[in-house]
DNA sequence: CTGAAAGCGCTTACAG
DNA sequence: CTGAAAGCGCTTACAG
C-alpha cells in the first residue's frame, strides 16, 4: 500500500506537503497539488485511517447499541433503522459500529465500546425518560443524536417525528366525523412519543368538548396482542359505553383492533373507526388492511439521513442544543375511518 | 486518559517494560508486574486501540456487509444473526462494524470497508455458488468466514449445517411412514444448502425406492406466500397425483403448505405430512402451528459462537482449510407428520 | 529483567 | 509555497 512518503519520494516532495496537497490546504500550489493527485491516483494512494485516527482522534465510526429485548425480532422497524443508518454513514465515509447491550448496567455496553473502538458518537434510539444513557453520554461530553427524544424539551440533537401534531390530527379527524368516545391504544406508558401523544389526545379531545376516559386508554407494546387484548376490553363494554373510535399508536396494535372488531362481528368503518401512526412503510402495510387503514405515517427510512447529519455536524463540533429536525407526518386518509354511527347518545344531545 | 508514559512515570518504569507486563511477556519480573498492573487498575488505563493497530496493522474488528432486498424485513433470521454474532464478537472483545450493500457490484461494499475500517476480516452470509464476494476476498487473501458454504468441499472457513443428513433425515422419516409421493418445497435453486438438500433428497428417495416428480419439487424465498403456492399447485392436482406429504426447507413455507391445505381442505396429518427445517428459534414458532409442525431444527444463534471462534482463528493465522465446523440439525417429531393415507396406488402394490 | 530507540503513517505548528 | 521536526500511543528488535 502507497503512503505519502511513496508519493513524496515519487515527486520529490516531502510527506507534508503530500499530506496538505491531497486534503486540500489553499496554500498548495495548484500545479503541485495536480501532480500529487495524479500520483496518488496511479499508485493507488489510500489513506490509512488508523494513522490519521491516532494524530486527529478521531475515528470516522460512530456506534450504535440495541438493547436486547425477546421480542424484538418481531419489530421490523429497528431492523429498517439499522440498515437505513448503516446506507446513510456510508454514503457519508462514516462507518456504523454495532453491540448489543445484554447486561442489566445501561451504561456498560457504552464504556465497552468506547474504550474498544474509539468511535467519535453514537446514535441512540428509544430513549426513556431520565435515561441513564443520556446522562452518561452527556456527563462525559460524547457526542450523540437520539432517534425520539426522552423529553418534550431535549438539550441534545435528536430527530423526532411531531408526535403531538399527529395526535392532535387524529383526533380531529375523528371528532370531526362526529366521534364522542374515542378509545386510545397506544406505546409503552414510559416512552415519550406516547406520552407526548396521550398528552395531546387530551387536549385535542377536550378542544372538541368529547369526554376522555381512562378505561378507553392503554398502553404496552406495539404488538398485535396488545391491539387484540386492549380492542376486546374496549369492544365489550356494553353499547353505549364502548368507543365509536379507536386511535392506535402502530399498526401491529391496529391489526389486533380489527382481530378483535372482527371476533366481535363490529364492523370497521361502519360501526368503529380505526386510525393509526404508521412507522414503517408508509402505505405498504396499511392498504393491506382490510378495509384499508387510515394512518399519520412517516418511515423509520426518513430519520436516517437526518439522524446521520446531525450526529456528523456534532461530532465536527456544533454545539448540541441546536441540532434537531423535527419531522411532519403524513396523513394517509383510507376507509376505516366514517361518521359516527348514530345513537341514542347522539339522540340525547 | 492514562497512557503507557503515565504509568511508567508513576513507577519509574520504562513505557516499553509496562508495555510488557501489561501484555503477559513472560520475561517481566512478577513484582514489577503486579505493581504495573495495580498502578494500570487505579488510573483507569485502557489501550489505545488506534495506536496499537498502527503497530500490529490488526483492528480488532471485523466487517460484515448485508445485501439489501427488498424482503429482508420479513426475514427474521438475518437480525438473529446480527445480533447474535454482535454479542459474540463482544465476548472476545472484538467489534463489529456493519454496511449494507446497496450496488450492483457486490466487492465494492467490501473494498469501501477496507478503504475505511481496516477491519480485520469478514464474515459472510447467504453465499452463492461462484460467489464474487469469496474469489476477492480469496484474491487478496483477507480472513473470511462464511455462514453456509457456496460449495460442499469449501476451502475456506465456513459453519454449515449439515444439510444432506437433515434432507436424509426427513425423507426417512417420511418413507417409513409410508409415504412415497413427496413434494419439496425448497429455497431458492441458486443457493447451495437448497442444493444440498435437493441432493440428499433425490438419494434418500431413491433409496426408499420412491420416486421423485420434478413438478412436485419447487424453488423459492423462504416465505409463506411461496410455501402457499408451491403447495396449493401440488395439492390441486388430480387424487392420486397428489403429494402425501411435503418436505419444506423452512417453516415460513410451512405455514403456507399449511394455508394452502386449509384452503383445500386437506388434513394434517391424515391426509397430509409436513416436516420442515426451522432456523429460527427451534420450537418456539413450530410448536405454534395447527397441528405442531415436524421439523429438524438449528437456531442461527447456534451459529455465532462458532463463526465469531473461526474468524478470530483465522485472522490469528490459522491455514483456512481446516477451519471448518458442521452442525448437526435437532430432530422434533411433532404432530404433523402421519402414515401415508391408504389409497389405490397402495392396494395394487 | 529493563531501557533507549526506532517506527507504524499520518498531521500540523514552526521556520524559511 | 514547501520542508524538517515533533508527536499521536503504542510495540518490539536490540543492547545491556
Amino acid at each position: 500500500m502507497a503512503t505519502l512518503k511513496d508519493i513524496g519520494a515519487e515527486l520529490g516532495l516531502s510527506p507534508a506537503t503530500v499530506s496538505r496537497a491531497l486534503n486540500g490546504f489553499p496554500e498548495v500550489n495548484s500545479e503541485t497539488r495536480e501532480r500529487v493527485r495524479e500520483a496518488a491516483d496511479r499508485l493507488g494512494y489510500r489513506p490509512n485511517r488508523v494513522a490519521q485516527r491516532l494524530v486527529t482522534g478521531r475515528s470516522g465510526m460512530v456506534g450504535m447499541i440495541l438493547r436486547m429485548r425477546p421480542d424484538m425480532r418481531e419489530d421490523p422497524t429497528l431492523f429498517d433503522m439499522l440498515t437505513g443508518l448503516s446506507a446513510a454513514l456510508s454514503l457519508r465515509d462514516v462507518d456504523l459500529v454495532l453491540a448489543v447491550d445484554q447486561e442489566t448496567d445501561p451504561v456498560a455496553a457504552y464504556e465497552r465500546m468506547l474504550s474498544r473502538s474509539l468511535v467519535d458518537g453514537f446514535i441512540l434510539a428509544a430513549p426513556e425518560p431520565d435515561d441513564p444513557r443520556i446522562a452518561y453520554l452527556q456527563a462525559h461530553d460524547l457526542p450523540f443524536v437520539v432517534h425520539g427524544r426522552h423529553a418534550f424539551q431535549a438539550d441534545y440533537p435528536f430527530y423526532d417525528i411531531d408526535n403531538r401534531k399527529l395526535a392532535r390530527d387524529s383526533v380531529a379527524l375523528l371528532t370531526s366525523l362526529g366521534h364522542r368516545r374515542i378509545g386510545f391504544v397506544n406505546g409503552e406508558a414510559e416512552l415519550t412519543y406516547a406520552q407526548d401523544r396521550l398528552r395531546e389526545f387530551r387536549v385535542a379531545m377536550a378542544a372538541a368538548g368529547a369526554p376522555v376516559e381512562d378505561s378507553l386508554i392503554s398502553h404496552g407494546r406495539l404488538t398485535e396482542s396488545h391491539g387484540y387484548a386492549s380492542a376486546l376490553a374496549m369492544l365489550s363494554r356494553p353499547e353505549g359505553l364502548r368507543p365509536t373510535a379507536i386511535l392506535c399508536s402502530g399498526t401491529m396494535l391496529a391489526k389486533g383492533v380489527y382481530r378483535a372488531a372482527h371476533d366481535l362481528a363490529i364492523a370497521i368503518p361502519q360501526a368503529l373507526s380505526v386510525v393509526a401512526h404508521d412507522d414503517i412503510w408508509p402505505g405498504l402495510e396499511a392498504d393491506r388492511f382490510d378495509p384499508p387503514l387510515t394512518t399519520t405515517a412517516k418511515s423509520m427510512r426518513a430519520a436516517c439521513d437526518p439522524l446521520a447529519d446531525l450526529l456528523i455536524q456534532r461530532i465536527a463540533g456544533a454545539a448540541p442544543a441546536g441540532l434537531r429536525h423535527i419531522e411532519e407526518a403524513d396523513f394517509f386518509l383510507r376507509e376505516s375511518t366514517g361518521p359516527a354511527p348514530p345513537r341514542e347518545g347522539d339522540a340525547r344531545r
